[in-house]
DNA sequence: TCAAATGGTTTACATTGTGAACTAATAAAT
DNA sequence: ATTTATTAGTTCACAATGTAAACCATTTGA
């Protein structure tokens, strides 16, 4: 009786722990007002009140429709503010309100802590061995979509 | 000047590669007339026609109601068929038409070239220990999302 | 025999990805 | 200088997906 191999695809099992991470950092802030968007949130807080909205959609690699989404949501619950830039009118500089700097403490310490968990029993070499491969794994992928062809 | 060091939360980044690597896989595919449930396809053919809905939410990792919309979706393209059980009246065992398996091999090969793709520049070793890594990940953050207390 | 549990379906809602059409502002071309 | 093309951002629309609740029919078990 030949039997047949199961090929677990890889693609789901990376989606699905991906969002197995993201959802036990949703549960260490529940304490907060946002349930969703705490990278945006760093990233925007980086930027140092430079950041654009094609730049953020660029760093977050999505497009430009979510980021307004993200940007609309963050500055609804009054921890982004858009200010029109000087130089260039059509953009908009992203900037942390003090409310946001209240909580990004937190987000970082979370985010920290998740990351704890998910490299629970894996020593410092595997760890970064583990991040070093993923980052080709994403590359490869990444390159092949874009080529196509 | 104090340059706080960028965080980059593993969570995003399983979850994007695990997104590009379906969205490659699909477009090997597009010559099909499905474009999502490849793997749950392939579970049903290695049920052997004993494997009900439950189970196949077991195995996918999902809920019972987007199994229900997977097995429409794969009947209504004519790949799959709902037999009542003769055992339990509650049951229904998930089996593949003959349509089904003249598509089969195609969607394992596709999946074994994304598989390369993804791992090309890769060694074996690097490979399993990347899986292997990969699993207690994945093992750690459903833990503890279980354990959520 | 009646209550509880199980397999499956349906409905409903929010999030997310994607594409197209659109406005306003800037850059480029003649 | 005036027209044209790009660019940043917004809005609308649609499909896929996750999640929760209510529901039916069947089976288990007290």
């Amino acid at each position: 009786m030949e039997e047949k191999q199961n090929i677990q695809p890889i693609g789901r099992i990376l989606s699905h722990t991906g969002r197995s991470f993201l959802q036990l950092l949703n549960e260490k802030l529940n304490y907060l007002d946002i349930e969703r968007s705490y990278y945006a949130l760093i990233l925007i807080d980086l930027g140092h009140g430079d950041l654009t909205q094609k730049e953020l959609a660029c760093q977050l690699e999505t497009d430009k429709v979510s980021v307004v989404r993200i940007v609309d949501y963050l500055a609804g619950k009054g921890y982004v503010k858009r200010v029109k830039s000087s130089v260039d009118g059509r953009k908009y500089c992203l900037t942390i309100t003090d409310k946001a700097k209240e909580i990004l403490p937190g987000i970082r310490n979370s985010m920290k802590e998740v990351t704890a968990v998910a490299y629970n029993g894996l020593t410092e070499l595997q760890q970064t061995e583990f991040l070093s491969i993923l980052g080709i794994i994403k590359d490869n992928l990444s390159k092949a979509n874009n080529t196509g062809s």
